[in-house]
RNA sequence: GGGCGAUUGGCGCAGCGGUAGCGCAGGUGCUUUACACGCACAAGGCCGGGGGUUCAAAUCCCUCAUCGCCCACCA
């Protein structure tokens, strides 16, 4: 049974649409989105369309669908990569829910630790105060009043882009339950030796006074220099009194303690053997030098100077060599005691102080420009600082190695699959995640440490006491990355670890199946999120497929930015544009493999007008129903208004829809959002509207069958087109929509039935098709002729065709038949088709794929032009007519090319042939 | 230093093995049973350069050029 009669609606199966509903029928002339979203979208949301089993019209015998979103900061505001990738995910998700599956899209915030720290800090600033002076509970008050104040400004600006999330169930990563989650895997992951505490270097924000994570750093190459420094030797080796060092950073000399040199680098051989000792300028410490195979000795002078608590190389080359580590700047980069003279100062001023003191001493050698990359904090920008310090750390390569398999395996899919070759080569380069951050907002680190016995264990409940000896215990100060938190997103949002909800849940639910994403956090968020999913859910991966959707840029292809100053903001093309206009102008532009370059002028104005276009041809449809009865155009059962094939007019739209409704099916379109978006567009614009239309006019004009055969069909097939395009553009076809005599009991197009494209199938009509292309080509032909010898369109012209294919006599009668259509579309006066037609004096000569159109241009016409144009159609025939007998004579291409080709090729010939000759008849005729 | 992507009419983009499509802009003509945010009709392209594979290449391969992204511990 199709779809479009196994209605499960609540209301019965009585016609509910009838001439009583017409009041209905007018729509004002034209299309204002500004009146029409927001009270939709509060019907939407109060009907309940939004949880997942959509207020009883979901069908739970059908495979879920679940979609989480990627949080969004609750210091955000909605932007353009927030707009196409919600857009996106909007669009699967009203579908699937069409189709009846238990559909949720699951919806919240992320804390943000460090972009909330640092608005919340900035407003203290403005009233002369720091975290410290209020302290650490009043300042995580403070976040939580901010989050209240400002944390769902995005959640808001998700609505006017009227994205169908399940709002009333709104997550956040701080919520009580959410952070039980986090617990336990914290708890977890101690206890099994996953989670654990280095004393290392790590990135440091010296503005945000907190480490980072690796792939938390940004960085951006600059232009500096190569200082070349004299590091004098202790006693003098020969006549060697100094060697020279590179370096970029000469402030950390300060720090230095040891010069090392490649094994290779007979340079420096006389140094080793002789065991020689550099006696380090500025701060007199004897320093050993020694070989490394880390020195690289083509770069810079061979030596390297190495300070372990500020390079991460210098600390691992300080490891091996048992170097001392000294630190000499504070949390804010600022130096400390160990800088002895140089204390106080910023690292900056300590640089310049460094090397001005070189140059005093005579032991600045020289000085070069040098590119090199610097790395920045991601949230404030500063210049990351490689620092000393105790931190915590997840162990990743066990949980790394099922994550790779589960890509390799196809659980998990990417969309386009090229990203998962990124997703490989750093899973496979995996490094230890640092996941402390030394910032008051965020979920605390459940360490526990008894000062008393030395006793130190992760607990999932808060402790007051030591379990070993009773004493009283502190918490660790630190809290956890961010992402630590977003990485359980997909399952800490559906009840997890609650055993009472979560197993009910997950088991139907789970995974879910689709992630969309911008790539920039596919390692950031992505790929912990896959890897925490199978280690805490029994190796289930927590989607099926993850959609890395283009990055927005402006219009000349570079990244939007606040500093650039070129963001544009997409409430401001909702307001201008229509929220509808902007989802379809961005889906428009997916292509993968693309970046998307916005340019507001090309892309919101084709979206714009095309919703203009559907608001006028439903108009249209409309207005033409005054004598409409939908209780006598149904199905018995359903109510639903049913199409009726009365014209090839009518067979061929129907057919055209059909085939539209068969690449749309599941499984065929997949992620291809912008061949959808422009399939749907040239579908109504171009078939629908450009031609059906013009074509109901007559029918309608005829009355009868022919008109009650068109309403039918101009209510089923804007019906149909409304519902395919309702994901893409939710808010004009839900307004149209209900106002649509169409007999469907739902109450909205939310959830009404996607079509099924098994019940359109018998509408396919290749004769029916067929039939229009040649109508059209008699009308384009008429058309153009008039125009091209300024013939005003509305002056009636004889026309005779010669049918000369296959179908010739049938052609003749179908073309015959459609005389009402010719005068209304092409204002043809006497008209006649035959197989056997000749050609009337004075005529204009058109040659078609099997037909010959002839139109009588008698004292309207200098025949000279029409020699020429003819001339230059036989020449650019008889130019086709040789590349293809060229092929055609290639006994390579008919030995080895498909039959279809080869007929294809053969067939075309023939016309070909025959158009030359016709055409070089009519010239003959003419001259 | 590696990897990836892009290069198609003036502009923004589709197409990805069988003789180039869309939208905008520009041209000509239109108050035609909705729509000038419209209708009709034309015009506009050796598909970045060079090589190769193939009967056949915008489409596959190699190479160069330009632009853009990502990754990388060279001081």
């Amino acid at each position: 049974m199709s779809e479009l009669t196994n209605d499960v609606s609540v209301t019965g199966s009585e016609c509910t649409a009838s001439s009583e509903s017409l009041a209905g029928l007018e729509l004002p002339k034209n299309y204002d989105p500004g009146t029409i979203e927001e009270p939709l979208f509060k019907k939407w949301f109060d009907s309940g369309y939004f949880s997942r089993n959509v207020a009883g019209f979901a069908d739970e015998q059908k495979p879920s669908y679940t979609i989480v979103i990627p949080p969004p900061n609750i210091t955000g505001v909605l932007h353009m990569g927030h707009a196409l990738n919600n857009t996106l995910q909007d669009i699967l998700t009203r579908k699937a829910r069409m189709q009846g599956r238990p559909t949720r899209w699951v919806v919240g915030t992320d804390h943000a630790g460090i972009a909330t720290q640092n608005k919340v800090e900035q407003k203290l600033a403005a009233e002369g105060k720091t975290r410290f002076d209020v302290g650490r509970e009043a300042f995580v008050e403070a976040c939580w009043q901010w989050r209240d104040e400002y944390g769902s400004t995005i959640i808001e600006q998700l609505k006017s882009m009227g994205c169908s999330c399940d709002f009333e169930h709104e997550k956040f990563t701080m919520d009580s339950d959410y952070a039980a989650a986090i617990r336990k895997v914290f708890v977890d992951w101690f206890d099994n030796g996953l989670v654990y505490k280095g004393h290392r270097i790590i990135n440091w924000c010296p503005r945000c006074t907190t480490a980072l994570a690796d792939d938390e750093v940004e960085h951006v190459d600059e232009t500096g220099h190569l200082w070349h420094l004299r590091y004098p030797l202790v006693e003098p080796v020969g006549d060697i009194e100094y060697l020279v060092v590179a370096t970029t950073r000469p402030e950390t000399m300060l720090g230095d303690t040891g010069v090392a040199v490649s094994p290779d680098d007979e340079r420096y051989s006389a140094l080793i053997d002789a065991g020689a000792q550099v006696k380090l300028p500025l701060m007199d410490r004897i320093i050993p030098i020694f070989t490394d195979e880390y020195v690289d000795k083509e770069f810079g002078s061979g030596a390297v100077k190495i300070t372990p608590a500020h390079d991460a190389n210098d600390f691992e080359v300080g490891q091996r060599h048992d170097l001392e580590q000294i630190n000499v700047f504070t949390e804010e980069a600022v130096v400390n005691a160990n800088g002895g003279r140089f204390e106080g100062m910023t690292r900056e001023e300590a640089r310049e102080a460094v090397v001005a003191a070189f140059e005093e001493l005579g032991l600045l050698d020289h000085i070069e420009e040098h590119d090199h990359a610097v790395g920045h904090c991601y949230r404030c920008n500063t210049t990351i600082e490689p620092w000393l310090s105790d931190q915590w750390f997840v162990k990743m390569s066990e949980l790394a190695a099922p994550a790779i398999k589960a890509v390799r395996e196809n659980q998990v899919v990417f969309h386009p699959k090229r990203w998962e070759n990124i997703y490989f080569h750093w899973m496979e380069n995996i490094r230890d995640w640092c996941i402390s951050r030394q910032l008051w907002w965020g979920h605390r680190i459940p360490v526990f440490y008894c000062d008393t016995c030395g006793w130190m264990g992760a607990s999932v409940e808060d402790l007051e006491v030591c379990p070993k000896c009773g004493a009283a215990v502190r918490q660790d100060e630190d809290v956890l990355d961010t992402w630590f938190s977003s990485q359980l997103w997909p399952f800490a949002t559906q009840g997890w670890p609650s055993e009472a909800t979560w197993k009910q849940e997950l088991d139907h639910y789970y995974p879910t199946q689709v992630l969309s994403t911008a790539r920039d956090i596919i390692f950031l968020w992505v790929a912990r999120m896959i890897m925490s999913s199978m280690y805490f859910l029994d190796g289930k991966v927590p989607f099926e497929d993850v959609i890395v959707h283009p990055t927005v840029l402006d219009k000349y292809g570079n990244i939007m930015s606040k500093s650039r100053g070129n963001g544009v903001d997409p409430l401001q093309l909702i307001n201008t544009y229509g929220a509808d206009s902007m989802r379809f102008g961005l889906a428009l532009q997916v292509t993968g493999s693309q970046d998307l370059k916005f340019d507001e002028e090309k892309i919101m104005i084709m979206a714009r007008n095309f919703a203009t276009k559907i608001w006028n041809a439903s108009r249209f449809v409309l207005m033409n129903l005054k004598d409409f009865d939908a209780s006598q155009a149904c199905d018995e059962t359903s109510g639903k208004v049913t199409p009726l094939a009365v014209t090839d007019a009518d067979r061929w739209i129907l057919s055209r829809l059909a085939r539209l409704t068969a690449q749309l099916a599941d499984g065929q379109d997949g992620y291809d959002f912008g061949v959808i978006a422009r399939s749907l567009y040239s579908f109504f614009w171009n078939e629908f509207c450009d031609w059906y239309i013009e074509f109901s006019k007559s029918q309608l004009n005829q009355g009868g069958t022919e008109r009650a055969a068109a309403q039918r069909n101009l209510v089923f097939v804007l019906d149909s087109a409304l519902r395919m395009l309702h994901p893409f553009m939710p808010f004009i076809t839900e307004e149209i929509w209900t106002r649509l005599p169409h007999g469907d009991s739902r109450p909205s197009l939310m959830v009404a039935e996607w079509p099924n494209s098994a019940y359109f199938n018998d509408f396919i009509d290749d004769q029916a098709e067929l039939a229009i292309e040649q109508l059209c080509a008699v009308v384009t032909a008429v058309r153009a002729t008039k125009a091209r010898y300024g013939i005003s369109p509305k002056q009636p012209l004889d026309v005779v065709v010669k049918t000369t294919g296959d179908h010739a006599l049938n052609a003749a009668d179908v073309l015959n038949s459609q005389l009402e259509q010719l005068k209304s579309m092409a204002r043809v006066g006497n008209f006649e088709a035959s197989a056997t037609a000749v050609k009337p004096a004075h005529s204009s000569v058109t040659i078609q794929a099997a037909l010959e159109i002839y139109i009588q241009l008698e004292g309207f016409v200098d025949f000279d032009a029409e020699k020429a144009r003819l001339q230059k159609e036989l020449d650019k025939k008889v130019g086709e007519l040789e590349k293809i007998n060229k092929k055609l004579g290639n006994e390579g291409f008919l030995a080895k090319a498909d039959v279809a080709i080869i007929e294809k090729a053969k067939s075309d010939a023939a016309e070909l042939d025959k158009s030359i000759e016709q055409l070089t008849e009519q010239l003959a005729d003419i001259g």
